[in-house]
DNA sequence: GTTTGTGAACAGTTTCACAGCT
DNA sequence: AGCTGTGAAACTGTTCACAAAC
């Protein structure tokens, strides 16, 4: 942030981006895609923000982790700053993902469009159960868990989604990471262990909705105790989206 | 925090729970659960701390914004705790939600066995598909779009979850506050724009793996400059799970 | 002895406000 | 004029370390 490394060539230093910047970069490549659909070639900074629905201020320090430099008094290009921002996630390439678990979560996972359209190709899918091994999804294959080894290898498959039974989360866990997969995204309501390289995330319908009944329930107790205002209770959860106006923008 | 407020009765303050530890009390709870079905009936901050991948001391600061109070020398009663989490997070009583759009994904969600687990009850199912309008899905009827105020008010509805096609996701949100519903889970890869008052989740499973697909990156990169060792990069996206042993314990 | 609860130090994130460039 | 990039301030969240309680 402060520090800034020289960087061996002239390439502007992606050293060091912030995970809270991170995790708002697919959203703001989004909402590019669809201006540039909308035949925008430029934009700025607060027209990107407030249909990314975060603050301007927050979304130019976020670029400007990426080396990625507007043009003062004029904005951004759409195209290339799409083009920055790709680059920083590493999605200038084709990655490969398998899903274990084909129950109905992985059919409404292999079904996704969304998948193909950011370069993630669904590269084998793997079940336990011998009913579902065998059958076609979308037209793919359903392996038998023994395979895994060899279709992670075969492909070079470093993305792994967990579509499982909690029950059997952790022991496909300990399978992808030996048969080489580093990155894992789980669905199954179960804390996952990995050896410490492993980048686990982590989509939890259960504790989303547990979240928004926090909610509710304090709004209901405001209003018994406190009919007119809202008492001071902290801001928005987790992701901290500050909505900055009358309409707060949510999401991503 | 430092501010203690006397609150009215001996009752203890409940108020201003941190969004970040609203964010970890349903995982606590889940652990809990756990250790409650193993006949486990008392548990130390450490041990519950492991279990559920956090810092002990983070664990007890979140449990001390609950005024939920265990015995030094000793740990946390199970079941009392579970209780204490479970009513702040408004658990002791049945929400019921509805569900837009029934696609794959939405079967999916009407599907999970997690949703009545925790007092989430599907009071309604809702699609704008004249072909799948009248079906029934694991024994729920599937009702029109125009169906969705009687509904929502009949049973005092107050959670939707919107797992229709990105481009009817605002649309479908406009409709569910104007019917009532103040908390929204959203799965629709878009951003939604509501009144200030209304609570918007969401669930982006492309965002998740551009996540990962960025620290597959970095992974890639740092290897070809630095194969040794780890340069600076920043800690864990996001949710920021401290790793803080050789095996980092993640997820919820 | 053990373990909680918490002030204080630290780290990360957001927002402000303005200098600097077009 | 307009808009970006960024120090500095403000805020939020995490971790340490220890006094207090059992």
């Amino acid at each position: 942030m402060s520090e800034q490394l020289p960087d061996r060539a002239g390439v502007p230093s992606q050293r060091a981006i912030p995970a809270a910047t991170v995790a708002r970069l697919p959203g703001y490549l989004r909402v590019l895609g669809e201006f540039a659909n909308g035949q925008q070639s430029r934009i700025s900074s607060s027209q990107l923000a407030i249909a990314a629905g975060v603050n301007p201020a927050k979304l130019r320090k976020d670029l400007s982790h990426l080396g990625s430099y507007g043009v003062r008094g004029v904005g951004y290009t759409v195209e290339h700053l799409m083009d920055q921002i790709s680059r920083a996630l590493g999605l200038n390439r084709d990655w490969p993902v398998v899903v274990v678990g084909v129950g109905h979560l992985g059919r409404a996972l292999v079904g996704y469009d969304g998948f193909a359209a950011r370069g993630f190709r669904i590269a084998a899918l793997v079940d336990a159960n011998p009913t579902i091994v065998g059958q076609h999804v979308s037209g793919l294959p359903v392996h038998d868990m023994t395979q895994l080894p060899a279709l992670v290898s075969a492909d070079g498959v470093k993305i792994g989604i967990i579509a499982t039974p909690a029950v059997a989360a952790q022991e496909v866990c300990d399978q992808l990471v030996s048969a080489g997969v580093t990155s894992i995204l789980n669905f199954a309501p179960r804390v996952l262990t990995a050896a410490s390289g492993i980048e686990v995330r982590k989509v939890d319908v259960a504790m989303e909705l547990q979240i928004l009944s926090f909610h509710e329930h304090r709004r209901d107790t405001e209003h018994r105790r406190d009919p007119v205002g809202v008492l001071a209770t902290g801001g928005p959860i987790s992701d901290g989206h500050a909505g900055f106006d009358v309409r707060a923008e949510v999401g991503s």
